[in-house]
DNA sequence: TTGGTAATCGCAAACGTTTGCAATAACTTT
DNA sequence: AAAGTTATTGCAAACGTTTGCGATTACCAA
């Protein structure tokens, strides 16, 4: 597995070390797709994973390599509903995002999510696309239940 | 000062019940100026504001009530930094955003920032807009030292 | 190969935010 | 005006994340 040694390249010539935690983390989040099977993965998915490969690993190490990586542009972080999850950078960098109509939120969205647009923001997130321009604009799960809500309930 | 009467008619009719928390907070977010004097204010700064008018206020009350708030529309969820800030929604329903092409960071952009737009952009968040359609893309102040520091320092 | 030095680690405590729960109080009904 | 119902509160504990600190270790130079 070759694919990451452009990010261990871009650690030693910023000067961070090569730590085994580090190396640990990049091949976790280079392989795993994770729980959801899309390529990015939530912290605590990361740090299980990491907790197998080496028992000391801490939660801390953790979120501090993932920002070290995120600050590199080694990855990308994609919020999803309001967890923070990673995923290798796309090396075209390509980025889009959703915006929720309703409650303003934004949301980092990966290239691999275009390609099975519709279906996948349905699936993953209950995000129906109105597909525009570059921000996509649109109306998430939580603010579906509650317009839905609003109207049928009382009043 | 009749200028949240709106907010508590929409509250109303939604259903929800007028409790002096409520009207306290909204109060606090219709004529408060914040610290920063442009128009939003941190969850704290309300907290701080709230216990004055009523001593027993908790954080989670506040923290509920703007929530609900933003739910019903009444205000409007402005992320400065990674901490929450509130502002009364603007009646025209304006928003934009800001992206960091360095690090992906989107953050809610209200109204009254495009107006002073450069000049406010640079002194609160040191952000350095490109201006174009929607998106504003540009670089956060985190990644302009991080940039000044990988091109300046060791390799 | 060894030793020196600063980056990084694990731990624990703190942060800002959210949630469960029993007590309270706003609203409705009578 | 009083009682009933249920949303909302204050409190405390939990959550996910960040930070301070002393101990460790990757890296560089000798």
């Amino acid at each position: 597995m070759i694919k990451h040694e452009k990010a261990i390249e871009t650690l030693r010539l910023k000067g961070h070390r090569l730590t085994p935690q580090r190396l640990i983390v990049l091949s976790i989040i280079a392989s795993g797709e994770g729980i959801s099977g899309d390529g990015h993965m939530g912290v605590d998915e990361v740090f299980q994973a990491a907790k197998k490969a080496y028992p000391y690993m801490d939660i801390a190490t953790v979120y501090r390599t993932l920002h070290l990586f995120k600050d590199l542009g080694v990855v990308t972080e994609v919020a999803i509903g309001d967890r923070l999850h990673f995923e290798l950078t796309d090396p075209d960098g390509h980025h889009h995002h959703m915006v929720c109509r309703a409650c303003n939120g934004a949301f980092n969205l990966s290239p691999h999510y275009l390609a099975e647009f519709r279906e996948t923001l349905n699936k993953e997130f209950g995000f129906e696309p109105d597909l525009e321009h570059f921000a996509v604009g649109g109306i998430c799960a939580k603010c579906q239940e509650a317009e839905a809500k609003s109207s049928g309930d009382r009043n």
